[in-house]
DNA sequence: TGACATATATCCTTCCTGGATATATATTTA
DNA sequence: TAAATATATATCCAGGAAGGATATATGTCA
């Protein structure tokens, strides 16, 4: 039996696994601006859109480990606020230097994105 | 010890392995302009630039099966050139319209990537 | 005949994601 | 005041995709 299905439901289930979500850059940026947390990136995070809804809390607080391990930022307690401790992250210079090679890239890539775009609709229009 | 790298390094590490290389649809482009086979989309995937140099071809054959198992394309044995035998891939109309499924989300995509970056300019030109 | 180009296929390891779960602290509500 | 909820961080595990290496086979050219 064959596995044929209707093509926009591929789409999008394959679509929702393999979509760039760009949680490193967007982190970046937000903190560009100004010092932030887990807990408020995680709601503050698709403001950007690459993600929808609410981040998955594992990953924002898999990728800030691994950001702060590599430099791009530094953390500290803060528990003068009542509720729980926050560990607010603060952007480095690294950090803010990879955020600007991050724009690069993306500039970059977009640019192929719609040299391919305009690839299809030449193709659309001879064919 | 601390892990700090030089930013653009960490960058171009992270970078080479997390880019998005569309293989999918760039295989679906150049079958909607004519049939081929493997060896040869390995060759001319790169015209796109989302994939630097070669494509390792594991990829591409194991991409071609999964597409061929979701009947976005078709193949048949070719063996009448000399050589060995080429498994020549065409687009089917499921094909078609993933790939116009992939065209409309790369322009949403291009859409956030560029309000990402125009976002990145303001910040910039305030800070 | 030996090297090389053409051509497809499979295997294995590593890495990342998604999702679930655990833990702990205040605040609100009943 | 006890229970439920919101805030906040952290860890674990299964599944899947990528990268890279390797195997196999055929024809051509020196």
């Amino acid at each position: 039996m064959s596995n044929k299905i209707i093509p926009h439901k591929q789409f999008s289930e394959m679509g929702s696994k393999k979509v760039e979500r760009y949680i490193q850059p967007s982190i970046l940026m937000i903190l560009k601006e100004k010092t932030s947390y887990g807990y408020e990136l995680i709601q503050n995070i698709g403001q950007f859109e690459f993600v929808q809804g609410n981040a998955p809390p594992g990953m924002i607080y898999r990728h800030l480990r691994e950001m702060e391990d590599l430099g791009l930022v530094v953390s500290e307690w803060k528990t003068d606020e009542g509720g729980p401790a926050k560990r607010i992250y603060r952007l480095t210079s690294e950090g803010d230097e990879v955020l600007s090679f991050w724009i690069d890239y993306l500039e970059r890539q977009t640019k192929k994105m719609l040299a391919f775009i305009e690839n299809y609709r030449e193709l659309v229009k001879s064919g």
